[in-house]
DNA sequence: TCCTATACATAAAT
DNA sequence: ATTTATGTATAGGA
């Protein structure tokens, strides 16, 4: 999706400024009034700095997010669950039938044999199962991953479900402060290599794209 | 000539049609025959009847709404959780995470930048070393999460800096999902809090305006 | 799939 | 809050 973007840009013909000021002129003429230049950016993909534009930004692509969410529900006749926290850590929720969001998430569970119920709700197929797993077994990893395995195998024991929320929120920090740390490393030995090796050329359009890797789920 | 003038021509067009589209369409509901169907968009906020067609439209906004979620969350720096069930019972998913780029570089200072652009990664807010270890060992935690304490001094223990790029990969896909994991319990927690509390009960109607009233804000 | 026309969302200006 | 300009999402068709 994010890489039709370029096209349908071509294809839409985008203004340069030039461009925008020769119809901007020739508005004028029409209108009688010169001040309709409004340039805006295309939006970028990143954190909002200004923080009452953030604001701003938050309440209208929230309400959009919501309404989405709900005509997705309607029209499709699809169960969904939306939870999202402002960055001022105000909480908003649509849940699309009578449900409630536990029960939504709670669907994740009924899946037979599976140990660790919950904890690995993010980590199913689009069947619907638990392979987090299957994938630690399954997954013929060289010697050293066994450590990995134990690693994994210790956050599945892990009583989550029992935690309070501060329990939880805890946990949360430490599993990012992990996850942050391998990411780290694997990108710097990443960059040893590169640099080791040749330099890459640049290659700054892929940017948006990342996000699709944390969908899970497949037509 | 004038570009400008043209859009603005068709724009007025448009409005019109809109209006005699809405009679039309408003007509054929009741009649139950005589549909024309001149305009695309305009969709009637109903389930939609034709499997085949429901079923592409749900690809289709499904897209579009895991893509606003991943919007939302990064340009607001807001936390977003969302799961959708298709028709068929398939889930999706999406958890926005904290640990964007820029934190991950946050803490790495050695890589140069060429080599940082390179990769693709843009932000670099170059302040400390890679300091997880610190960062684990001096918080210290709460009594009650001993076990999780557990868990970080396991963390710890991995010889991260050891292994090779594959293993770091592969471990960084469980920390992962670990994390999205604990994510979404602990928002659901949240929100199961926040129902208990107030439960603002929704009724969906016809147009899309009552979604509003299943938002739920709360400190 | 891909494309196009059109409705819709929304950033900026009022 | 309202308006406007412009980008985006997406219905329908190829």
């Amino acid at each position: 999706m994010s890489e039709d973007v370029g096209r349908r840009r071509m294809q839409q013909q985008e203004e340069e400024e030039e461009d925008e000021s020769l119809k901007a002129a020739a508005a004028a003429v029409e209108e009688g009034g010169g001040k309709r230049k409004r340039k805006r950016g295309r939006v970028e993909l990143r954190r909002i700095e200004d923080r009452t534009s953030r604001q701003v930004r938050f309440s209208k692509r929230r309400s959009g997010l919501f309404k989405k969410a709900f005509e997705l529900s309607v029209l499709c006749d699809a169960e969904v669950a939306l939870v999202v926290f402002s960055p001022a850590g105000r909480l908003y929720e649509f849940v699309s039938s009578d449900t409630s969001v536990e029960q939504i998430f709670g669907r994740c569970k009924d899946i037979p044999d599976m140990v660790i119920d919950d904890l690995n709700i993010a980590a199913r197929d689009s069947r619907g199962y638990c392979n987090i797993q299957l994938d630690l077994n399954e997954q013929s990893a060289p010697e050293s991953v066994s450590e990995l395995n134990s690693f994994a195998q210790m956050a599945l024991e892990l009583d989550v479900k029992e935690m309070s929320i501060a329990e939880l929120t805890r946990f949360e920090e430490i599993v990012t402060e992990v996850l942050a740390a391998v990411k780290s490393i694997r990108i710097m030995k990443v960059a040893e290599l590169t640099q080791t090796e040749a330099r890459l050329k640049r290659d700054p359009q892929k940017k948006g794209d990342n996000w699709s890797g944390q969908e899970s789920g497949k037509e």
